[in-house]
DNA sequence: TTATGTGCAAACTCTTTGCATTACC
DNA sequence: GGTAATGCAAAGAGTTTGCACATAA
């Protein structure tokens, strides 16, 4: 069962609340557009989008905001070769990328074995592994297509 | 096997031949410098490097001849989150890495296992598999040693 | 000789920071 | 009322580009 914003919402203000800091609408604004996108958003992309709410947000407050809201965990970032970071909602499920070289589509996949088997490797090189990154490039069906 | 630097000088030359470009020192020597690194060298470093045989080479010139060199495959480059881009020569054998998230250090590590699994998970996505990058964050032996 | 490659500096893009002001607790 | 968060503009970092000159073919 998906969460819904409210229970984000609910995440954010407990979150500020125990380090003794203050909950802004800019901050609240910013999550509800991840939560919104089905895609990952550069900052600049959620900056467009925020003001659509709040015509007066200002870009560094994004910045400030994402930073701030990543390394709390509420949202992950990634950074494909040239596009640079992309943000998205941390939904509670951890998922690889497939990434089109043609139309710069994203895939989220998961795949339980690719997970145990990474295990497996860490612990031969005595590596204690906290999180991972995996990027397939390639082409989608639908270019495919195209090519054809 | 490993190859000498004399093997990629000459696949170097071939290549800037069958282009129809010019050969110069200081792709050359950009080259070199990834030969002799045994780590992943940001471009600044790398600037650096070259600078201690080529006084006169500009940072230009390293931009530009590193994203010549990595288009051709020469070379290779990743990206994890804070530190930017960093470039590796590449030696004709492809690995993954895992990253200590400590002390930065950098583990390549190659398992067959990991390569087709994801080839059998892309097929399930009919999608073309081209290349990947995994990368695994963590704590490295030496760090967790520290920690105890 | 002629076009590619280079070095330099300026331009650009993306991100961060300083500061006065606003707004939450 | 006090402190964190914001908006703005300026500053920084990293990278790219324009142009005159150098150099390989």
């Amino acid at each position: 069962m998906a969460k819904d914003f409210s229970q984000y919402k609910e995440q954010l203000k407990e979150l500020v609340k125990s380090k003794g800091l203050k909950y802004s609408s800019q901050r609240e604004d910013i999550l509800k557009t991840l939560f919104n996108s089905k895609k990952h958003l550069t900052p600049e992309e959620i900056y467009t989008e925020v003001k659509k709410i709040n015509k007066n947000i200002g870009l560094a407050t994004v910045y400030r905001a994402l930073s701030f809201l990543e390394s709390e965990g509420l949202i992950n970032s990634i950074s494909f070769g040239v596009e640079g970071k992309k943000y998205e909602l941390n939904r509670g499920e951890h998922h690889d990328h497939m990434i089109c070289l043609k139309c710069g589509k994203i895939i989220e996949f998961f795949d339980e074995r690719l997970e145990s088997l990474q295990e497996i490797i860490a612990q031969k090189h005595d590596f204690k592994l906290i999180t991972h990154e995996l990027n397939m490039y390639g082409i989608c069906s639908n270019c495919q297509e195209e090519e054809s």
